[in-house]
DNA sequence: TGCGCAGTGTGCAAGTTTGCACACTGCGCA
DNA sequence: TGCGCAGTGTGCAAACTTGCACACTGCGCA
C-alpha cells in the first residue's frame, strides 16, 4: 500500500507481518504527535489522527486506548529501550558508566531521540493530562532501573539512589534543552549534566565520584 | 504504515479499505516495472516484486497471476480508463472528436502516460511475452473501442474502421515517440498524428476527412 | 537418465484491518 | 430540565494479508 520504500534494511530478523504492525503504530503514533502539535490537544479527534496514519478509527483503538497513549508512546518506547540497553551493558561495566553508556544507544531506535522527545516534552509541560502520564512513566522507569541494577550485583539501595540520580539529571538536561531552545545535542548535554551529578556535591568540579 | 503521506486529497468518494488495494495494485505493478527496466523480466522473481513492493509472495499472486501481468497491468489500466473516458463523452460529440478528447483524460489516471507508458513500452519491444500481451490487450480495447462508438450511433463498419485508426495512430504514435526519444509532450505527438490521421490519404494536407 | 534446486501457483489457518452498529459521555442550547 | 450531537469505546462479521505447506515445472549437472 504504501507507496513509497519502508524496505531499505534488510537487516530486519522480523517477518513482514510483524516490521507492519510495528510501522501502523509508529505512524499513528507520529500522526498523534504531529497533529496535537498543531492542533493542541483538545482539538485532536481520534478521527482525524486515524485519518492522518492512514488507518480506520477501529484500527487506531487496536493500537492505542486513548489520544493520550498514542501521543506519549514513544516515551515508554524510549524507557522500554534505555531498560533493555542497560541490562544488556558488559556485566563488569560500574553501574553510572552502564547507564550512560545505554543512554548513547537511544539514537538508533524508532523514535529519534532528539526532534521528537523536545515535542513531547513541551506537549507535556503544556497539557497536564499529558504530564501526568509522562512522569508516572519517568517513575515506573526509575523502579525497574533500579531493579536492573540490583541485577546488576549493585546494592539495592544504591541502584535506587543511582536510578533517581541519573533520571533527575535526564529531567535536568530536558529542562534546559526545552528551555534554552539549545541546538547542541541532546545527547552530549545529558552526558555534561550527567558528569555533573557523578561530582562530589561539596567539592570544586573535579573528583570523581562514581564507582 | 507506510510512513509518508498518503492521504493528500480527500476527495477520494472510496472507502479507505478500496484506497488500500488499489495503492497495494499500483505499489506492486511499479515495484515489477521499476526491477524489469533495471534487471530484465527474466532475471526478476515473483518474490523480488513483492518484496520491492513490500507485500509477501501471497499477496502478489493475489493480486496478479504472474509478472507479465504486473507489469503490463497499467496497460489495460489505461485501455480501461480510455474506454470509459470515450463513453462518457457528450452524446452528439462526432466519434473522432470523441476519441481524441478522450485521449487528453487519460492524464489524471493512476499511471502517468508519459514516463510510464514509455517505460512499458520499450519493455515489450525487448521482451516477446510481454509484447504479445500488449498487442493482445490493444486488440481487445480495438473491439471495446468499435462497440462503444455503435452504441454512440456510429454505424458499425464504420466504428470498427474509426477504432481501428485511431490505435494505429497511438501505435505509430508510439513507435515515434520511443525512437526518437523525443521531449514532447506524448498527448500533443499524439494529437498530431491523430490530425495526420484524419486528413485525406491521396491529397495535399489540407482538407479534412472527419466527420 | 535421474537428482537437486530455484521459482512458481495455490489451499488453508491464523493474524490484521475495516466497516458498521450500538451504547455511553460531555456539552451547548432551547 | 431535556434534546441533539460530536466524540469515543467496543463487539462482531467480512475482507485482506501473511506464513506455511505442498505440488509442480524447468534447468543444470553428475
Amino acid at each position: 500500500m504504501d507507496t513509497t520504500d519502508r524496505n531499505a534494511a534488510p537487516d530486519s530478523p522480523l517477518g513482514l507481518r510483524e516490521r507492519k504492525k510495528a510501522a501502523t503504530r509508529e505512524a499513528v503514533h507520529r500522526a498523534a504527535l504531529r497533529l496535537t502539535v498543531e492542533h493542541g490537544l483538545d482539538q485532536v479527534t481520534v478521527e482525524a489522527i486515524a485519518d492522518e496514519a492512514g488507518v480506520s478509527r477501529r484500527t487506531f483503538s487496536n493500537y492505542f486506548a486513548t489520544k493520550e497513549d498514542a501521543v506519549l508512546w514513544g516515551e515508554e518506547q524510549q524507557a522500554a529501550t534505555l531498560l533493555r540497553s542497560v541490562a544488556e551493558r558488559p556485566a563488569g561495566e560500574p553501574p553510572w558508566t552502564a547507564l550512560r553508556a545505554a543512554l548513547r544507544t537511544l539514537e538508533p531506535g524508532p523514535v529519534s531521540p532528539d526532534r521528537e522527545t523536545i515535542t513531547r516534552t513541551r506537549l507535556a509541560l503544556r497539557h497536564p493530562s499529558l504530564l501526568g502520564r509522562q512522569l508516572a512513566t519517568h517513575a515506573g522507569l526509575e523502579q525497574d532501573l533500579a531493579r536492573v541494577l540490583t541485577g546488576r550485583g549493585v546494592e539495592p539501595r544504591r541502584s535506587r539512589v543511582l536510578a533517581a540520580a541519573f533520571l533527575a539529571s535526564l529531567r535536568t538536561t530536558m529542562r534546559t534543552w526545552v528551555e534554552s531552545e539549545h541546538p547542541a545535542e541532546l545527547l552530549d548535554l545529558a552526558d555534561e549534566v550527567l558528569r555533573l551529578m557523578s561530582l562530589p556535591f561539596d567539592e570544586a568540579p573535579r573528583g570523581d565520584r562514581q564507582a
